[in-house]
DNA sequence: TGGCTATTGCAATACATTCGCAATCAAAAG
DNA sequence: CTTTTGATTGCGAATGTATTGCAATAGCCA
């Protein structure tokens, strides 16, 4: 694929962030292959997390579905995209940029569906009570907050 | 179906709380059928959430695997049964006590899937705060645990 | 007991996700 | 630049969960 259709966006700031994930997976023994590059770049430009089918309409032409399905396992094994449920069954992805400060949540309206980021989360003193609790150890947590949105209240 | 049937256990606190869910049920304009019958006494054996599949398992011979899916999203509709979800893309269920201490998550060990129940939960105020940065109203949240439990470490 | 209507069983269907396999292509070697 | 090679892809088929249409059945009430 020629390097210039990916760049068809004018936003410096988005294109160097998009190149930094290009540069991390070359670092890798992985491939650069078109539909991995063009997965990077559609997630690059999302706001909230996207289903596989969300991603496979935003680039069809360059990409199989079952491709999409397994680059983007690809990337959760390599640490790349984090994987989100909000419930209805569609499992939805979003690049993580590794380390600490990306950890977030979401609330997500009933009604409309509408996706807000959420920041908030519990204290870190409720996970180690939990452990001490049930002597589970590495804990992580899956949290999605459901509500009505302004527009439908 | 006859009655005694269902009455196989010793247990009378079971007994009498099962009843309880049969009187409940029985108040609203539904009919007490057999595959009705058989799930609550199914998940009211329950120590954790079952999946559809599981209840199915545990009465084949009352009830076709369709009727468990009607009858688990009827038992959700007239808020008899709450809806888990552990992450791998199979609903769970449990039957819930109407009241505020039912409140409860989990915790899922990642490698070999046993459950424990948690009590804890983040205080009110997270909801609050997120509500007044949103803006959204009637907030719920989904939360589970995963770890490594005692014995898979 | 008999009849009305909700409910069920069964089979077909929908939909998300995975898999097998031959064809293709990125990256390294010559 | 061409060749080589093994990872990766596209395509179609297969899974597995969940839903639905419809004729048959069975609670519940008169």
């Amino acid at each position: 694929m020629k390097t210039e259709e990916l760049h068809c966006c004018g936003d410096i700031h988005k294109r160097a962030s998009l190149d930094k994930w290009i540069e991390r997976l070359q670092s890798t023994k992985l491939k650069l292959t078109t539909p991995r590059h063009v997965i990077l770049e559609f997630l690059h430009k999302q706001s909230h997390p996207a289903t596989n089918r969300e991603i496979y309409n935003g680039i069809s032409n360059d990409c199989d579905l079952a491709s999409v399905y397994r680059t983007i396992n690809l990337f959760i094994k390599i640490g790349f995209v984090h994987q989100f449920d909000f419930g209805d069954g569609i499992a939805r992805f979003e690049l993580i940029e590794p380390g600490l400060d990306s950890h977030h949540h979401h609330i997500i309206c009933n009604d409309c569906s509408k996706v807000i980021e959420i920041d908030h989360c519990f204290p870190e003193s409720l996970t180690k009570t939990i452990s001490k609790h049930t002597g589970f150890s590495r804990i992580k947590h899956k949290l999605e907050f459901f509500g009505l949105c302004p527009n439908c209240q």
